[in-house]
DNA sequence: ACGCTGGGCTAAATCGATATAGCATTTTTT
DNA sequence: AAAAAATGCTATATCGATTTAGCCCAGCGT
């Protein structure tokens, strides 16, 4: 069961094989091929349903119309809602998506990235893990474009796309203290890297704006790798230890889900007795009761772009990098709805 | 930044390409190549980093090391947290994914596995829309190994890995019944496909045979393509036309949320005045108040089998068909208490 | 000394598409 | 009418790995 190849269609239509290229690819005003013998061409592809040999077309120009897409993990609400923008995304340009998920795992990512490469795609839209920013760098002298989404390097010259993060901390810090909160905690995750970082200051930076006092006592930075169980024991001492804690920003959506938890299992009343404001919107914040307020990415955007700044690197590269930031929606329930 | 090229080691080692491939492939002792000349082309090979290139081993062998997952939706949590398994599993062997949504769309079915064909993926993970079948034997044909997942066609004989759907629904409708819930509803996809008629079956089923009468009109089957608003609007419509209604069993994972959504917008107290019973496991259905009792998918293990089984059909073809059929688990809890 | 066997390796073809260089004709220019 | 230019197409090399056929040499038997 092979497939037509170019040669086929040469065969029938009496030409060369070169000819048969030449017209395929649009070339033929360019190459001077009469009319007649494009038409013709043409239509025996058409009826032959020849679809061109990727491998073959790929070992020869270098390009394999795949980009990789390398995620924290695809398993994730987050993730695998803007995967699917993106491969309907890149599907329009005739592009299909190899994936893969790094579990925020450095060396995992470096693999993906290994096998991606030897693989030939032809770009990459990147969920960096810390570290991983030499590994990019080193990329990017490849020529293969580089796209870097929810989070960046801020030493680095590159491509992203990602959420302001500090505006959506800050909103939703803000919204908590209009609403009457006095002592708001925030829950992260112990991670320099960008998006972790402009939550945190954004949430700081609220509270300093309207003469709420901070303390470092009020923040919990947890690791990522924990499990299940151990998020919710280490979130629970930690909310119980902050005295006259009366709100708490969780600042991934895990992070809020897994606080949900937490405070129900602590027999809190959310919203009344505490304050709670989740990160990305989900399922679960919309129909919990009460339900939760977050600060929601908007998805199909984020997607949208990302590709859209990939394909335009990918026919023009150029050497101002397209740095992209998009607003985050507070989206406003009753988990912060004081009394 | 061309990578190390099989000549390259050639080169170095002194000797022809043809050696290193042999070597390389472990075909040395097979080829009589001599231990030394073996040993020192692997040495070269490990300290060049060495990876093939495999746009052109493909061409040259038709194995892409590459494999075509189309499930229903990437976006869907079921199907997200499927695709890591696979993606992980898959990794073991060397294989990596090129993934597509269907949509439940057929013609979408269609391109995506044109697509991938003349991508040349060496075997195919399939969660087939109707009317996929004739495709689906027409692929076989061409040798490529196709395993189906999450549902089957009766007719055609192909691998696959699926739930047992009938156990599921019926687990879900006795358990109900035993509860003390005396008219018991199915909101379900309007669909004839397998995974859609067991758990329609494994319902009726379980009424029977706990002597509950069953009537046409406890049965609501919607349309795929409905939005969240049309959804609940149908689900509301449907909950309330059926008098004395004291449960649903609700047969995907998004019909469950819009129906926990429906019936809190009518008012209704899950548990008490109505029993809910969900499919597959969802942070929702864990943390809502009430939490809602569900059947759930071992997702782990159907992500393993269903890579096994095509690992296995892509080093050794048989002609008997490998289908299996794993069990669910009734996740019990408090959305099916009466009282 | 001649043929035969087996060990150790390599030349060349191949997969399918593309890019480069260039070969006949015909047409235009001067 | 000779030179130059344009037209319309093709032969061939190439991408990198695999595979087939087979070369050369040493050692063995007779």
């Amino acid at each position: 069961m092979k497939g037509i190849s170019i040669k086929d269609i040469a065969k029938q239509a009496g030409v060369s094989p070169t000819t048969v290229s030449f017209v395929l690819n649009g070339k033929a005003k360019e190459k001077r091929i009469s009319d007649q013998v494009s038409k013709k061409i043409q239509k025996i592809a058409a009826r032959l349903k020849y679809k061109p040999n990727q491998l073959a077309r790929g070992l020869r120009t270098g390009k394999t119309k795949t980009i990789g897409l390398i995620v924290e993990d695809i398993a994730n609400n987050f993730f695998a809602s803007l995967a699917k923008v993106v491969e309907d995304e890149a599907d329009k340009y005739g592009y299909k998506v190899l994936y893969g998920s790094t579990e925020d795992n450095t060396e995992k990512a470096k693999g993906l990235l290994e096998v991606l490469k030897y693989r030939q795609v032809d770009g990459y839209i990147i969920t960096p893990t810390k570290n991983l920013d030499k590994e990019i760098e080193l990329l990017e002298t490849a020529a293969k474009p580089i796209v870097l989404m929810d989070r960046y390097f801020p030493h680095v010259n590159s491509h992203y796309v990602v959420l302001d993060n500090f505006k959506g901390a800050y909103d939703a810090t803000s919204h908590l203290v209009k609403q009457g909160y006095k002592k708001i905690a925030i829950v992260t995750i112990a991670s320099d890297q960008t998006q972790m970082k402009d939550r945190l200051d954004g949430y700081i930076a609220a509270l300093k704006d309207h003469q709420v006092p901070f303390s470092k006592t009020l923040v919990k930075r947890l690791p990522f790798e924990l499990d299940r169980e151990k998020f919710n024991n280490e979130i629970k001492k930690f909310l119980t230890s902050v005295k006259g804690l009366d709100a708490v920003f969780f600042a991934t959506n895990y992070l809020g889900i897994y606080g949900i938890e937490s405070i129900r299992s602590l027999g809190w009343q959310i919203g009344k007795e505490i304050g709670l404001v989740g990160f990305d919107d989900h399922d679960l914040f919309r129909l919990h009761s009460p339900s939760i307020t977050c600060v929601s990415q908007p998805i199909g955007e984020i997607g949208k772009k990302i590709v859209e700044v990939l394909m335009k690197e990918l026919n023009q590269p150029s050497d101002v990098p397209q740095q992209i930031v998009l607003p985050p929606e507070l989206i406003i329930r009753e988990s912060s709805k004081l009394a």
